[in-house]
DNA sequence: CTTGACCTTCTACCACGGTACAAGGTCTAG
DNA sequence: CTAGACCTTGTACCGTGGTAGAAGGTCAAG
């Protein structure tokens, strides 16, 4: 198997390959005679892992880190649970984050209905958004 | 006022206020003799600004977006209430799509428990991530 | 034998918001 | 006059996950 045929079952580019190779994320793949990247089924199950890996929002070096340890000999799960649950409070924090901005932004357009654009001031910029911070 | 001094009343570094005059978010500044950029007090008010349109979560790019308007002479409030509203979408799409990463992520440490590590395959890297998915 | 579709490497680029450093000029106090 | 604290410019770098392009080698079909 090619590296472009590889991509296509794997629903990527063999950029995208090559990219995670040097990444550490694949084994330094076997070259045929002419020099061209040679690959069997199991390479497959790697990028299908991968790709499992970046929908739960691991990162690439998160990922690096799991492949790491199981290419070491060591059954990565205790690991791989201990990220999944820094994952989760982070996702948990950005979440209070953006919620916080979210209430934020309502409160901008709800005042933006009281005030009227001739009374915004040059050096201002624009009221709609400082206002509310001046006033509180 | 030189440079460093804005800065500190400002809150920010001096190089900042260098980036931000780059970008066209500060307007080209005046230099004194010796070719040292001298700002006054209008100055301050342009980089508060900033700083609150920052916290608004927006980028540079749309704040210089609002600033181009004001030195159009054109009032920007409805510019802004659009970017306002856009931003508003934008924030809460992105939680809805945290909020499902976090089912998944709690999904998967819920399944965990009733995983041993003793049966994860070496080719599914680690059963944590790849049960779940294959056996859904 | 040429055309087209592959493959190789290397390098640079994208957004984002700066930070860091180098090599130089300037100003003020002692 | 010199040290230290400013200022100037230009350039490169950080992380993230790739993508794009150049310049070349290879292979199969016609």
């Amino acid at each position: 198997m090619l590296i472009g045929e590889l991509a296509d079952v794997a629903g990527m580019t063999s950029q995208a390959i090559r990219f995670y190779e040097r990444k550490g994320l694949l084994p330094v793949a076997d070259r045929g005679a002419n020099g061209y990247r040679v690959y069997d089924e199991s390479m497959l199950t790697r990028l299908r892992f991968i790709t499992v890996a970046q929908a739960a929002g691991l990162t690439l070096s998160e990922i690096r880190s799991i492949i790491d340890l199981r290419d070491d000999g060591t059954v990565p799960c205790a690991h791989v649970v201990a990220l999944i649950d820094a994952k989760l409070t982070d996702v948990r924090a950005r979440i209070r984050h953006l919620a916080a901005m979210q209430g934020e932004l309502e409160a901008l357009l709800e005042d933006s209905h009281l005030l009227d654009p001739a009374d915004c001031a040059d050096d201002d910029i624009c009221h709609v958004l400082t206002r509310p911070s001046q006033d509180t």
